[in-house]
DNA sequence: GGGTAGTAACTACCCGGGTAATCGAATCGG
DNA sequence: CCGATTCGATTACCCGGGTAGTTACTACCC
């Protein structure tokens, strides 16, 4: 039961619906992602199966509809994924990927400020 | 044409080597990535003549070998591969990415001071 | 010239994400 | 009670990353 943490784009996409949701049918989770995806409702159902066979989400039976909730936090699979991708493609190196983003420009500059904010009192917690 | 930008974890360390080294023929690769994989030559090659197919990479003949050269910039799949990332995992949010690399401890504490000093200067820079 | 070694090409396979049709059982409406 | 609906389960397929064996060519050495 390892609890896969490289989780696929529809993977993450059914996810973030029950994180969002705490639980949900499948047929909740289906409407949710109609329009950004517009996928059979089979094809939802397969994938939460499969995700239950991971160990990422569990399901309580109502009558005969099953009710599934994720069985993995948020944090955790985001934690997995990015540091993947760190590991992958920098080396390891979560300050060169943040040096990257800001550089590239994929932060709106409104926001930089609010970074500085953030690095500074994470400065302050961890010197002590 | 279309230059993948969602590279596998054998293809980016591949176009590492290449990358780092400007150009190299197979076996060359293959040594690079050897201890760290232990992967058969044939294996190596296979995939460079994928890459060569996707359009990541191109090559020369040098006598009977083929030399391989990088055919896609290094930023370029960086910046594709962590936008393709922050929108599955952050809705997009590239801000968050950076909070969250941060409050989770992602990133070395002796790393934030250079960080902000990143930041500031971005902003300044941006401002006028 | 014939064997040997190195090269690229071809082929095949596994695995998992993604997609969906189809099947089979339970349930509901009349 | 029977047909229609609604679920989940089963099955199948495609695609691409990853892995590697087999084959075919070529160059070099004795």
């Amino acid at each position: 039961m390892k609890r896969k943490r490289q989780l696929g784009d529809l993977q993450l996409a059914i996810m973030r619906v029950l994180w969002e949701r705490g639980e949900a049918p499948a047929i909740e989770v289906h409407q949710a992602l109609l329009e950004e995806r517009g996928l059979a409702v089979t094809t939802i159902k397969t994938m939460l199966r499969k995700l239950e066979e991971y160990g990422c989400v569990e399901h309580r039976t109502n009558g005969r509809q099953f009710i599934y909730r994720p069985a993995i936090a948020e944090a955790d699979v985001r934690k997995g994924m990015v540091g993947a991708l760190v590991q992958r493609l920098f080396a390891g190196d979560s300050a060169a990927l943040v040096n990257h983003l800001v550089q590239s420009g994929e932060v709106r500059p409104d926001d930089l400020e609010g970074l500085e904010e953030i690095l500074s009192t994470k400065r302050e917690e961890t010197r002590k």
